[in-house]
DNA sequence: AAGTGGTCTAGACCACTCA
DNA sequence: GAGTGGTCTAGACCACTTG
């Protein structure tokens, strides 16, 4: 079925197979069709399906194991990543705990507000002036700490109805999950600032106190901006690392 | 020649073919039979020569691609890449211009001794108590501006004979290369800091101004740590900058 | 036109997991 | 032992670059 288009179209108009398999597949997921924690059919039962070589079919499939999108195991099967796992979600957060493992904190105090896109939404977001966004603010605290205070913007169109929802409790990850979005890359500015009188209450620190600022764009697998973040963090057990290769 | 391990002995014993061509291909760019721009033999010739698969030799060569040893490019061929050029050298460099890329900035006035490693050195280059380590001492600035001033350890055994060189010029990456070593992950932790009075005397700012630390450390091909940097970074027109998958 | 990497195929066998 | 993903092979054809 999606073979044909090999044969009779020419090469410029169409993408190579492999990449036209990952988004069907992409799309099973993101339609709920395969379910997160669920196993996928073997990889030959996928290339009859599509009509393409196991081969063809495995280059698809390593490259969604390569987007976090899947997991493969030798002897067991080929799985849906549950997006809203501690591992996957924390994923975007380069804190870490004292044992070396990306934390996320615990999600506290949080308020949603809408609106219309200010300038640098617009910017960051990559939406139009008349497109409006959910403001989010919320803390995070580990056991208890608090250790961060951030703002988010989302664009409404993206994740309608969400100031009536709970999940806002939950971070963009697995939010986005929920509404059929697969998340894909992410940047993160990081730049010094000094504690508001407000903000070194909610974090417990003196005014003026040296802070960490996060500034943050998730993408969507298309690389559509689907949150732009600003967090003030403390770090004080805890502390910032990235890999880099 | 490689082929023949794969029949006789126990897979258990050995790894993946294309694992073992990697090795050994990496190790003609290492030693320097493969100089850097230069370019490889094609594919199906590789392939004859180690007696393996085109398709074996491919998997290999991408590899080596998702490393930065290799270039690839349709119609041209397969190339070394050279680590000293802007854009490698400064890949484990988060730090960014306002035109949005990756920066190193130019090094000033450099300072080398040399030293039996502390306990600090030790675990973090994961040497012994009785491995000796050269200390590079260093500035860098961005157009005549000072931006960060660092200090590095680098295991005496790696880089034999670096204190009588004038490579100490160079950063780490250029260095690996011209000493046969392939570069390969690094991590760096970000923290905050206070210029101490040196510190705010040669980055040109006010004592205790905050500035960021950057705590890195650069490992080679195989994971062994090359060296360690500990710098102090006055962010100003610039900003640091993580891309996350 | 010749040479390169990129895609795709069809099939074999191995290593691992689990009932 | 049946079923899964992982490795490896041999070959075809396509797309791109350069002379």
């Amino acid at each position: 079925m999606l073979g044909d288009r090999m044969m009779t179209s020419p090469r410029f108009l169409t993408k190579p197979l492999y990449l036209q398999l990952r988004d069907a597949l992409a799309d099973r997921i993101a339609s709920g069709e395969w379910k997160p924690g669920s196993a996928i059919p073997n990889e030959s039962d996928l290339a009859r399906e599509f009509e393409v070589s196991a081969g063809t079919m495995r280059k698809a499939l390593d490259l969604m194991e390569g987007e976090h999108l899947l997991t493969r195991r030798q002897g067991r099967g080929t799985f849906v990543n549950d997006q809203s796992s501690d591992e996957l979600a924390a994923r975007f957060s380069n804190i870490r705990g004292s044992e070396g493992k990306r934390i996320c904190g615990q999600l506290k105090s949080t308020q949603i507000t809408s609106g219309s896109a200010n300038d640098m939404e617009r910017t960051r977001l990559r939406i139009s002036a008349q497109d409006s966004v959910y403001r989010v603010q919320r803390v995070r605290h580990d056991r208890g700490v608090v250790f961060q205070a951030e703002e988010a913007s989302l664009p409404t169109t993206l994740f309608p109805g969400l100031d009536e929802k709970k999940d806002v409790a939950h971070g963009i990850i697995a939010l986005a999950q929920d509404y059929g979005i697969l998340p894909g890359k992410a940047e993160e500015r990081v730049s010094l600032g000094e504690a508001s009188p407000q903000m070194a209450e909610t974090l417990g620190i003196a005014v003026r106190s040296p802070v960490i600022v996060l500034d943050r764009v998730v993408r969507a697998l298309d690389g559509r901006p689907i949150e732009w973040r600003v967090a003030w963090c403390n770090l004080s057990d805890k502390y910032y690392m990235v890999e880099m290769t």
